[in-house]
DNA sequence: AAATTATGCAACCGCGCGTGC
DNA sequence: GGCACGCGCGGTTGCATAATT
């Protein structure tokens, strides 16, 4: 956490500040002031840049600085605060009494930014991600919160609790089978580009025969019979996005008639109001940017990468589709 | 138990803005 | 207007620690 102390070209010391140094800064501030920075240090008898006490000062040792986690409410004002003000995390953090601008910043680079993500959101926008690597962290939440809800449910119900998580693995296919599909024509990275419609033969394939009757249930977690709090932890991320998105109905499928057949075959699960809307496609990410990007899981780079080289077949997704959802079963705690 | 990888965060860097001369 | 300076901000780095293999 600390860096090696070092001393920069002008002899002055750089890294990690030890207990006498923030002490002599301390008594220093608080008998003077700190008036400039740039004069504070040699007054003080630091051997420092101005800049680095000030950071030291500001982030670090000043008393009023509120330490520790941060709370819920913090949490949601932040969130609120950075959809309204972006990465201002000046002006973000003179809401925050007591947490300085550099803490909120790395508390959001290191928990807000994913929660924002693995919630299907853009944690720049504040909107739903609408491109591949948002279907795939859906895949994985419902996948997870499958694996979740089956842990919760009596161990002697085992053939239960496996059905349960079976079913959640087909709609997490069937999601993803719809959103790669339903990429608009111009978008160089719609694996389904030759297609005109959803090819039954796939869905069959990828899906099986199995009843998924039960994902109603799993997405409203009404009858399963967990805790009222394991529902809002585990499936708050299934909330259905705040702006319309594009169903398998619009966009270059509009008036699909092979999502009607689908709507047919599974109990209506793409357009049923209590099942989450499924995010679009965005056009607008290139293939470069998906995978030169740090968003991006090593291993889907991997297979996003092997994706763009070849003409993808019928069975090179469902061998994909199975991949995933493999892994995402895996990655559960 | 050791090696490897991921995570968290203090501290640094460089840019841009405001101010004074 | 142009320059120098001081400061603040956002982005990035580096390393200790935790988690995983």
């Amino acid at each position: 956490m600390m860096r090696t102390p070092s001393n920069d070209e002008s002899g002055l010391k750089k890294g990690p500040w030890s207990p006498e140094e923030d002490k002599i800064l301390m008594d220093f501030i608080q008998k003077h002031g700190h008036g400039s920075w740039r004069a504070l240090p040699k007054l003080a008898g630091l051997n420092r840049c101005g800049k680095s006490c000030r950071l030291r000062w500001t982030n670090y040792l000043r008393p009023d600085i509120k330490r520790g986690k941060f709370s819920d409410e913090e949490e949601k004002l932040i969130i609120n605060l950075h959809a309204v003000l972006g990465n201002k995390w000046a002006a973000i953090a003179s809401h925050l009494p007591g947490r300085t601008d550099n803490e909120i910043k790395n508390f959001w680079n290191t928990h807000l930014k994913k929660k924002l993500l693995q919630m299907g959101l853009d944690p720049m926008t504040h909107r739903p991600r609408t491109d591949h690597l948002s279907l795939l962290s859906n895949l994985q939440q419902i996948l997870a919160a499958a694996k979740i809800v089956s842990s919760f449910t009596n161990p002697c119900d085992i053939n239960n609790a496996l059905r349960l998580q079976s079913d959640a693995t087909q709609l997490a296919k069937l999601q993803l089978l719809q959103n790669m599909f339903q990429v608009s024509n111009s978008d160089p990275l719609n694996p389904f580009g030759s297609l005109n419609s959803l090819p039954d033969a796939l869905v069959n394939d990828v899906l099986g025969l199995n009843n998924l009757s039960n994902l109603q249930n799993l997405y409203d977690g009404t009858s399963l019979g967990f805790s009222s709090q394991i529902q809002a932890n585990n499936f708050q991320n299934f909330e259905a996005p705040q702006e319309p998105t594009q169903h398998m109905n619009g966009g270059r499928n509009s008036g699909c008639k092979e999502s009607e057949k689908l709507d047919e075959q599974f109990g209506s699960t793409t357009s049923n109001s209590s099942l989450p809307n499924l995010v679009c496609a965005s056009p607008e990410r290139s293939a470069e940017k998906m995978v030169n990007s740090k968003e991006c899981s090593t291993s889907f780079e991997l297979t996003w990468g092997d994706l763009m080289d070849e003409e993808p077949t019928e069975t090179y997704w469902k061998g994909f589709i199975d991949q995933h959802s493999n892994q995402a079963w895996s990655t559960v705690p």
